[in-house]
This record gives structure tokens, sequence and C-alpha cells, in this order.
DNA sequence: CATGAATGAGCATTCATTCAT
DNA sequence: TATGAATGAATGCTCATTCAT
């Protein structure tokens, strides 16, 4: 049985609330949770702030919906792990590809907001972790797996192993990026550390 | 001749200067510049309100005083990077202390409260990096220089291997650790991932 | 096509906008700018505070805007000046209504608060001048420029003949009142008073 | 005898209170009562906000001084009032300094200060007018008074006819001045508009 | 459902006043 | 006496939230 006039409140997918979603997102990833005022994103959603307090309890709720758009939205970025592809150059793609993103004007948003708010909201931060930083490690740690088996790497945990690689890829380039301290890095810089980072992690483990 | 009464706001170093930096760090690094109120942080200062514009002309300067000091505190920092010792017990000596600093109750709340602001104030986030981040970079980069020299590592870019350094030892901790996915890393975690961080950059730039 | 629902900044006539200026008139005109806290002006317009910002960008416009509406009310304030009646007559009838207009209770407030903040706020105070003083004295002006021409009276100046006598029905009325110095002058005194200008103006000025 | 460590307060011409006073009435004469901080006054008199509680139990008292000391120094603007001079020059003399008086840069000040506190200070209102503005007008009554004696002038009410010449010379000066519509008049101005008054006067009142 | 007018608690900041030295 | 550090109440203003329409 389906309610005929279900609450917006219920409603998951109204276009009205994606509007609101859409128009919240640019607001708080632009602002942080605290410097967004409710008035500002109504007036970035096209809707009335009333409307707001119609799809969302409060603020906090319509945040967290916000962090979860974007799990979902980070998720969906996906990476060309065959499996039958070789190491070095799916791996030199995947840096690429992932440091491109983070360092994307507006890429660090999400990690900067939830990651201001993860000590007063510690749900949140960790829900994001899992769903976006921590996917992606599992992501790739599976495509090492994979090699492993294939016998072309020799790794002990390939998760830490996924990490390592994914750290080392942002050396010199994200945190200056996120703090304001250099600009948006060029595809060749991009290029250079990733290789670097893909050399080294090869040199350790190369079967 | 010497002002004996010298104003409050120029004195660099009273007593109570001292105390509204230290009730403001408090408050500023749990909650950041916009969840922290003047009234809580006069309250954890253990003055009144008032008293805080004694001091500091308006929030902003005192955020910034406090970002500054903890540019100090942390600069102060000192790992033991004698250029006579060889990289490997150097190394795993500094990663582990690193990480410790970094991921201790309290380590990434600077980091995290600067870069939360680091894009309505990127003067502050800018500093901030150079003085703390890229600083511990250049460090580890002239220890690594010298290593080079000594003919024990044969590195390309001392930087860049420096960050690639700093950055894999953090693999699978210090995020999860700021988005309060993961409580603080145990030692013998950190002792884990240090060391195969260690083992991925010798196995690279071992000579 | 009309808004049908208009911001309320934007209405220049809703009825709470008229019942704030209400309540705001009366707080400024008896305590002055500073002297007048939102908080009261609120209380007196029995609203909140925080609708006087619907309403009003901040205090100075919510001032501005009352002295607006001082203006348009003060230069309402028409007298009969009939071109074709004598000055005699005339002039005693618009002498006494003025002063009976100026020392009114409540009658120099808006002339106190605007010249008390003049020098702060010089546009206001110049086109409150502009708006009520000046606007008067040249209405009566030109009725004598009306007079000279029947060939009744003989000026060379009229704007000037008429600020004179507009001051001397002032005089020992308009400053001891608004400087608390005497209460309300009865009409008894008025009369005397403009009498004795009119007097003196015929003398100096009759063909 | 005399106390030898009388209270600052008892004395009334310390070198500190005359130096309070004049930095006080620089800033009250400039921001008007409210608009006057303690702060500023204690930074233009050259002492410490805690030394103007010393001397004055509070801004209203300061305040009240200020006034008090105007009233002195205002009274102090002697006009020669030669009995034995004619009326036409003594006037002529009397009307152009009393308008320059008022019309000086900062010389509707005082006058404009204390107008705008009368409301709400009306001894201070009514204190200041008796001594300032009535006096004035005693003294030209006075001289007016002789004048009549002499047989050159015939007056009624020779209090109301000093104060009618003093408002007529203020005509198109004075109002726009304090308003800020008009900027301090030159002395060709001055001489046209006394001119006129006197003019005017002398067709009225000379025997 | 959608609106936007209205609210009141909360914020950063100022300032008259007090008081230990 | 003179200081200036310290206070706390008050100010102008913002903003999340409510609610009548």
């Amino acid at each position: 049985m389906v309610a005929t006039h279900a609450l917006p409140v219920g409603e998951e997918d109204s276009a009205k609330r994606r509007q609101i979603l859409d128009g919240a997102r640019k607001v708080f990833m632009t602002l942080g949770f605290d410097g967004a005022s409710m008035g500002e994103i109504a007036r970035a959603a096209g809707v009335s702030k009333g409307t707001l307090y119609v799809y969302f309890t409060d603020k906090n709720a319509l945040f967290e919906s916000i962090v979860e758009q974007e799990k979902l939205e980070q998720g969906k970025a996906v990476f060309n792990f065959d499996t039958a592809r070789d190491a070095e150059a799916t791996l030199a793609e995947f840096g690429r590809g992932y440091i491109q993103l983070l360092c994307r004007p507006g890429g660090g948003s999400a990690i900067r907001t939830v990651m201001a708010i993860a000590e007063r909201m510690p749900d949140v931060g960790k829900r994001f972790y899992e769903a976006v930083l921590a996917h992606s490690i599992r992501q790739l740690a599976a495509y090492l797996d994979a090699r492993v088996k294939a016998g072309e790497l020799k790794i002990d945990t390939t998760e830490l192993a996924a990490a390592q690689f994914m750290m080392s890829c942002q050396a010199t380039l994200f945190q200056p990026f996120i703090f304001q301290a250099k600009p948006t890095p060029s595809p060749e810089e991009i290029d250079r550390v990733v290789d670097s980072a893909l050399r080294m992690f090869l040199a350790a483990y190369r079967a």
C-alpha cells in the first residue's frame, strides 16, 4: 500500500528535495557548516526558507543529507580497476585521476567541510570517511589483491599498501591545495608526483 | 627610557594574554572559528568578555594569534635529524614521532581548524602550511640531502621524497583519526605503518 | 505583472512598516539618534527586534526614513498663502500657525533631533533643512513676491525678508522652548510676539 | 584655614581639572553627549580614564561641568554696549559680532550639543539658555533701554525687541549653518543680512 | 505544499565605571 | 593622586526556526 499523500519529508526523491540539496551543497561546501545560513541556502536553492523545513527538520539534518549525497556522488567516481590490466599503467592512471579529483577547484571542499565538523558531528565524519575515503582504499586494495594473485605484485597487507600509494600521490599537492598555499596543481606536476609515487610503490611491491 | 606601563595590547607576553590564548586555543580548536563564541572563550580563559578586547582587537585577531602560537609550538617539535645517523633508524624514529604528534588527542585540531577556515582566510591557511607542514618537509628533506651526499640514499628530489615518506606514514592512520572514524592509533599500529612506509621508501631510494 | 508578495523591505507602505516608523519616531525624537536603542524602538513599535531589520537595513536607514517621513509631514503643513489676501492678515495668521507648529509639545523634536546629528550625518541635516525650513521660507517668499507685485509691499530680497519674519516671530519663544527653559507658550504670548514681529516687518516693508 | 590635602573633586581649579575639561569639551562638542566616550575624552585630555573619575563623579557630571564652563566663556563674549553710542552703529557692530560668533567653525557646537540633550537633561538646557542666550538678550535689552531713555528709540518691550533683532540677524545664516546645509557664511553675507535686519529694526523702533 | 513575515535567542563588540596598585 | 586593567551590562545586528495564510 502506498500513501497517496505522502509528506515531502518522506519522499526521498522529489524534484524540490533535489533542488534544495543542490543549492545547499554549494553553500555548505563553500562556506562550511557554520558559515552557511539557511537564508543563503534558500536563495541558492530558489525556494523559500520555510520550504527548507518542509523537507528537512533542521540545519543539521539538511547538512547530513548533503554529506550523504556527497558520499553517493564521490562513491560513483569509478576508476578503471580492470583486474586484468597490469599495475603500472593502472596505478598511474588511477593516481592521476585521483589527484585531479581531489585538487580540482572545489574538489577538496567536501573533505574540508566534513573534516571541519567531524569533532562536533563525529558520526557524520565517520560515515563520510567510511563511504568515501575508506571505500576508495578498499577498491584499490581489491585491485591489488588481484594483481598479487596474478603474481605481478607481492604485498602483505594490500589495504595498507593501497592507502600508502594514495597518500604518497598526494605528496606536495593536496595539503598545499586545501591550505590555499599553492594554486591548483598543473597536469604536469600531477604526472611528476604520481610517477614518483608509482616508482616508489613498484620498487617496494613488484613481485 | 622604557614604558613601565605598556598597554596590554602591546605586551607580547603578559600572564593575562597567555591565559586568554590558552583558553581561546581550547575553544577554537574544539569548535572551530565559527563555532567558538567570544563568550565561551572568555569563560574558558577565566576572564570577562571585555578583557578579551583589551588584549585583542577582535575575534579574527585573537584567532590569528592562536594560529601564530600554534605555528611556533608545532615548529618547536624537533626531531633528531643528526645527519651522521643512518636513514633507517632516523626515519623510523622520525616517522613514529611525527604520527604520534599528529594523532595524539587534540593533535589534529590545529590542522583541522586551520584547514577549515583556509577558504575564508587564505593568508592564515597559507602561513600555517608554510610554517608547520612545509617546514617539517624541509627539515626532513635537508636530512635526506645529507644522506644522499653520504652515499646512503639516491634521490632525485629530496623534498618530494620527504613529503612522500611523511604522507605514506599517515596511511590508514591520520585521515580516520581526524574524521573521527577510528580512535587514536596505538603505538603498535603506528610502528607497523611506519615500518611499512619505511620499507617502501628504502626499497625505492636506498643507494 | 505585479509581484504579489513583494519583499517587506521594498514595500513602501505596509502596515507593519508604518507601525515601526511610528514607534521609532517617538523613540528617536525623544532620545535622539544615539540615545534610542533598537530594542526600545522594537518595544515602542510592538514588534520584535528582528522585524526591524526585515523592514530597514540598519539603524541609520531607519533613522533616515524617520527624517524623510518627518520632512513629508512637516512639508504638508500648508498655510493659507492666498496671494490675493492682504499681507497684514495673512502674515499674522501664518506667524501664529508657524509658531504654534514649532512650539507644540513634540514640535521642536524633529528639528532638535536632526540638528543634533547634523555634524555626523550632514546629508540628513542638509536634506531636512532644504525640505522643511528652506521650503517654508520659499513658500512665504513666493507670497511676498506676489504682494510686492500687487504694490502692497516693497522688498528687495523677499527670501531674506521671509526668513527675517519667520525668525523674529520665534523671538523669546522657540529657543526657550527647545532648551526646556520655558513651557509651551500660550496662544496669548504667541499673539503678542507675532503681532510685534508683524509690526516691525510692515514698518520696514510696507510700500 | 586651608585644607592642605584637599580632594581634587573639591578643588575647583586644579590644572588637571582644567586639562580634563579642555579635552572633554572638544570631544563633547564634536560628538555630542552620547557620541562621546569616556575613553576618547581621556585620550583627548591626556589623562587616564580612571583620573576622569577622580575629578568627576560620572559622565553626566563631567558634561554638566563642560556646559557650565561653556556658559562662563560664552558669557565673557562682551559686546561694546556703550550706552552713549548711537543705536545704528552699535547694533550693526553687535549684530555682525554675534553672527560671526554663532557661525564660526565650531561656533554652533555648544548650542547644538546642549539643545540635543535638553529633553533628557532639562536642567542643563534651562541653565544654559538662561546663562547664554537669555543673558545676551538681557544685555542688548539693557542697551536698548538706555537708548529709549536717550530718546533715540521708541520701544514697548525692549527684551522682545532685543530678541527680535538677534533672531532676524540669524535669518538665512544660522539655521543652514547648524544643519550643515551651507558653509560658514562670508563676512559679506553677514554684513548684508545684519544690515537688512538693522534697517527693519530701525524702521520699526526709531523714535 | 509553499510561502515569507515574524520571532527571540545568540553573537561580536563597546563602554561607563570600579578598583588594586 | 593617578593609573589602566578588568568588568559586565547594553548595543546593533544575525539567523535558525515557526506559523498563519
